[in-house]
DNA sequence: CCAGTCATGATTGTCAACAAAAATGAATCG
DNA sequence: CGATTCATTTTTGTTGACAATCATGACTGG
């Protein structure tokens, strides 16, 4: 007798998570840029689906923050304050390096292998000045190291992190900064290999706040910028 | 002029965030065990709300693994498999020291003053013998220490980690064991009101240790227990 | 020319009916 | 007696239509 659970069912059109993935990866690739707007409509021609599972996605993303839903007016790629843009490098800095340590313990040769993978995959494309690939790349390097942990959970919570910091330095990112300087993910995969893990965790944590630094998160930018202060101004 | 977001408009009836918190409250009561079934009929009777509310209320409890969803066949309360269990606390010991570490950093004498009154109320309600109220607020105490963080995206981690370690103990404790051992979320506390940022991490720590061995994760435990192989045992 | 008002169109929120699937229980057969 | 089949009932999934809300732009009056 063969036990069939609801899990395992063929669905012939896509269903939520293939959208919010889909959506996940644009959001990673900055094809759709903070305060996009996605319209219940949008998503139902570009994935062929009714407005429930367009409904229903959305929520999905708006409860990883990758999403704003506002009442009577839909979905928009969310926008994170500067608030918010500290609060996801706290957690990240609170949660990555102990990750990295769980890495350490849990790294195979194979998850080894495919981090290097994706770090040269990471180069080639800074080398070629691919920029939506090599932005996407390093996110997924991070998420990578979530996964070498072994913990699904952690895995989820950083892929979370890794892509609303996306959103952020979209926002409050310096155009012609690199997006990992001095292959900093280079010495971090390094000292897992060599099974360093306090070094590890300094690394990842070095490595954070530089990214951190790069942004400019000062005062005034996008967003709360007072729109009557600017006009009010006489020109040059 | 005011300017009225579409957030803050008065709902009459409850929105959906209300369902999700009354429903999180009654599992980390125990008020609903694991592998309860959460028809859509009853969410609708319980909290008067149609049923796209509750349909959207399930989805979101899902994606904060405090529900699993079967497709066509509806939503139970979570059961945690005992993989599950090790991960949720693997997650929570990688990431609560650090929240502590912040919480240490950025208590102010508010909420300090909270976590006292908490603790306080823990403690009357083992003394009192009120298990679900003691078990809940040992809960409350550790998402209260995130929240110390000021960091609400760490609370939002630590609540989701700390609701799905309710429904772990809720399987696996055992029933006589205390909740909390020897008070040490008083010591925690003390730690972190005396500034000792690396004690405090090392008291949470331990205290999560503690609380994962007092469970019942050795082997076979309710859910894939084989019904056929129990019933063809012949009674003693 | 500008502010404010009002109608129009587009988009989202809600509901009810229908379709599909699974759980339930009775009836049947070995 | 036990297992299987089948019809019934219950529950979930989906669709479409309608209501409510918001954005847009023309219009009016100052």
């Amino acid at each position: 007798m063969v036990l069939r659970t609801g899990k395992d069912k063929i669905t012939a059109a896509v269903d939520e998570r293939a959208i919010v993935e889909r959506v996940h990866a644009a959001v990673m690739e900055r094809r759709l840029p903070p305060g996009t707007k996605l319209s219940e409509a949008a998503i139902c021609d570009s994935f062929g689906v009714g407005r429930m599972r367009a409904r229903r996605s959305l929520l999905l993303l708006a409860s990883q923050g990758i999403v704003d839903l506002h009442s009577n007016r839909g979905a928009f790629v969310a926008a994170p304050s500067m608030d918010d843009a500290r609060e996801v490098f706290a957690a990240r800095m609170a949660i990555e390096p102990s990750v990295v340590g769980l890495a350490v313990a849990a790294a195979d040769a194979a998850s080894i292998r495919a981090a290097e993978t994706l770090l040269a995959q990471e180069h080639t494309a800074q080398i070629g000045n691919r920029r939506q690939d090599a932005i996407r790349l390093s996110g997924q390097f991070h998420v990578h190291l979530a996964r070498m942990s072994g913990n699904a959970i952690l895995e989820r919570i950083v892929k979370e992190l890794v892509t609303r910091s996306s959103l952020i330095v979209a926002l409050y990112g310096d155009d012609n900064a690199a997006s990992c300087p001095n292959d900093e993910h280079g010495g971090i995969l390094k000292a897992i290999r060599a099974g360093r893990s306090d070094h590890a965790k300094h690394l990842i944590a070095e490595h954070l706040r530089h990214i951190e630094k790069g942004l400019k998160l000062s005062a005034r930018n996008a967003e709360n910028l007072d729109v009557r202060s600017i006009l009010s101004q006489p020109p040059v």
